[in-house]
RNA sequence: GUCCCCAUCGUCUAGAGGCCUAGGACACUAGGUUUUCAUCCUAGUAACCGGGGUUCGAAUCCCCGUGGGGACGCCA
């Protein structure tokens, strides 16, 4: 077998999507394990969406998740003279008709199915079909398709599909005579003939169906009788995705196709076109598609599903990447959590599901602490400091920062998480005067505050040992149990009710800081009409 | 409407006719560790869509329902 060529070729017309990046993901994964190329191509042939900007993202995104290609990038737009050629002489050979218009525009160029498709390995023959025609319907042929109705299950169906899917067709009237033969007509009609009959009992013909074997699903078919010719080039002289999609493929040589399920009834009409156009179909996997919580499938209009936005919540590269490559596909053991060149080794397309997955991004922050949890702290600090940004003090100095960050690490599961340690840096700008009620409410718990606060001043917070036994001093001598005071500290020294122990707190805080986000000060207004009563508890708790 | 595809805990999944008393992970609950939180450890709740076959035996194979998704563009 030839060396294995694979591609990722979207269209930049908009921000990718975790769906579409999933795709490339899967691509880049099959090539690294098949030690095969991976290319990238862009369709951008629809200038009307298509944007400079969407380009960068893309490649931006690409970049980040370490999804490398091999080979320069091939742009659709750059092959229109290829395309047309490839229409061209699909025209010269009779495998595609110049449509007429009565319009004053151009003609569209309709690839037509082959009809006579004995020589074609991926068309088989089914069987003689027979209809009922639908009393009264006339019968209309031209050579890009067929319209006719027809009685099936007592109901009255309409049809219309391409010659091809009708074999042999033979149209009988009332009596059995045949008022219509299609063998000995096909060959003289022009595409501006149209045929008309009426009078039709009874539609014959030989039905045949496209099949080819697809990697994930198994083998796919589809009855020939129930596709259409289909426009390759517009009036305007532009290819359509149809042909420039299957003349790029074969321009960058690629041998295998790897790409989403919507792809699959498309797949059915490149396989003629690849071998209208003198060449072999490649192989075919088509991955299930991915699903949003409300197991509706993301589209580009799914706000919170472009990668980017990952990226701006503080995950890590590695652990979407992760998390996507396992929606749909595992390793078969009980691995999970694994990393690229892991799961290069492990990837095999018989292991992808054929079953649409929901994205369950709980699994995702999950799945990220575990890489936050192993990445040394400094990267951690270094990573994380970019999303304290926002702050209107500004970042922090890098520093003091990375002391924070060692000590939050095990406790983070996104990056963005550590915009919440501004209380580090800034003392809180609101306490909740209930949660601060509650935390005083036991007896011995102001005198205890007040003498932890007095003692401040002269106790050496560069050791949190001693820090921890002052606090507990300060709660034996007022009356108030181990760890009694905890709450009321956390909360006038963070803001928050739970977080990392409090001799860390106050250890890098110091001691300054620290008396004076202790120390009995600050009216807290009340801002509700019921939470009076705390926050005069809160200004007179001196 | 027509054609195509899919179906195991809430979610991601393991499962190739007997290793299934259906395994793992996330989430959830309880307990332990940490005087909070997180980490860590232990335990628990929780699934083969329904109905028919085939077979000594079905989550697994077949058929029919049901439900979900996709495709039917001079979009890609």
């Amino acid at each position: 077998m030839s060396k294995l060529r694979v591609r990722f070729a979207p269209s930049p017309t908009g921000n990718v999507h975790i769906g579409n990046i999933r795709v490339a993901i899967f691509n880049w994964l099959f090539a690294r394990n098949q030690n095969g190329e991976f290319l990238l191509r862009v369709e951008d042939t629809d200038r009307e969406r298509s944007t400079e900007s969407a380009v960068e993202a893309l490649l931006d995104v690409m970049d980040w998740l370490g999804l490398d290609h091999d080979g320069e990038i091939l742009y659709q737009s750059s092959r229109l003279d290829d395309h047309r050629a490839a229409a061209e002489s699909l025209v010269n050979s009779g495998c595609a008709i110049r449509k007429h218009s009565k319009d004053s525009g151009g003609q569209p160029v309709i690839f037509l199915l082959p009809y006579e498709c004995s020589k074609i390995p991926f068309v088989r023959t089914k069987g003689e079909a027979g209809l009922a025609a639908a009393p009264g319907k006339e019968i209309s042929i031209t050579r890009s398709g067929a319209k006719f109705s027809c009685i099936e299950n007592g109901k009255e169906i309409e049809k219309s599909c391409s010659l091809a899917g009708l074999y042999r067709l033979r149209i009988l009237g009332r009596d059995g005579e045949t008022l219509f033969d299609l063998d000995k007509r096909i060959a003289s009609m022009s595409p501006a003939d149209e045929i008309k009959i009426s009078g039709a009992q009874r539609i014959e013909y030989v039905s045949r169906e496209v099949f080819y074997h697809d990697h994930v699903k198994g083998e796919l078919a589809k009855p020939l009788d129930s596709m259409k010719d289909f426009v390759i080039v517009r009036s305007d002289g532009s290819p359509v995705f149809h042909l420039a999609n299957v003349c790029d493929d074969i321009a960058q040589d690629i041998n295998f196709i790897v790409r989403g399920d919507d792809h699959v009834e498309n797949t059915f009409r490149h396989v003629f076109l690849f071998h209208a156009l003198g060449h072999q179909p490649p192989r075919y996997a088509h991955l299930p598609m991915i699903v949003n919580q409300a197991g509706k499938p993301y589209s580009k209009r799914d706000g919170d599903a472009y990668v980017g936005d990952f990226r701006k919540k503080g995950f890590l590269p590695q652990a979407l990447f992760n998390h996507l490559a396992l929606l749909g596909w595992s390793p078969g053991d009980d691995r999970e959590k694994m990393g690229r060149d892991e799961m290069a080794g492990a990837f095999s397309l018989e292991r992808v599901k054929s079953s649409p997955g929901k994205f369950d991004i709980q699994k995702l922050i999950s799945m990220n602490g575990l890489y936050i949890a192993e990445m040394p702290p400094d990267a951690f600090a270094k990573l994380a400091i970019e999303f304290t940004s926002e702050w209107p003090e500004g970042k922090p100095s890098p520093d003091e920062f990375a002391k924070i960050a060692a000590l939050m690490q095990s406790r983070t599961k996104t990056l963005a998480q550590a915009a919440e340690w501004k209380y580090f840096f800034h003392a809180p700008h609101e306490i909740n005067p209930k949660d601060l009620e509650k935390a005083l409410s036991r007896p011995g718990s102001r005198d205890a505050l007040l003498s932890f606060a007095g003692s401040l001043a002269t106790l050496d917070v560069s050791d949190k040992a001693i820090i921890e036994a002052q606090i507990r001093a300060s709660e034996g001598s007022s009356g108030l149990q181990k760890g009694g005071l905890n709450p009321a500290l956390r909360l006038l020294l963070t803001g928050a009710k739970s977080g990392p122990p409090i001799e860390d707190i106050i250890h890098i805080l110091g001691a300054e800081k620290s008396a004076e986000r202790i120390k009995p000060r600050r009216p807290v207004a009340a801002t509700k009409k019921n939470d009076h009563r705390a926050a005069e508890f809160l200004n007179k708790y001196s």
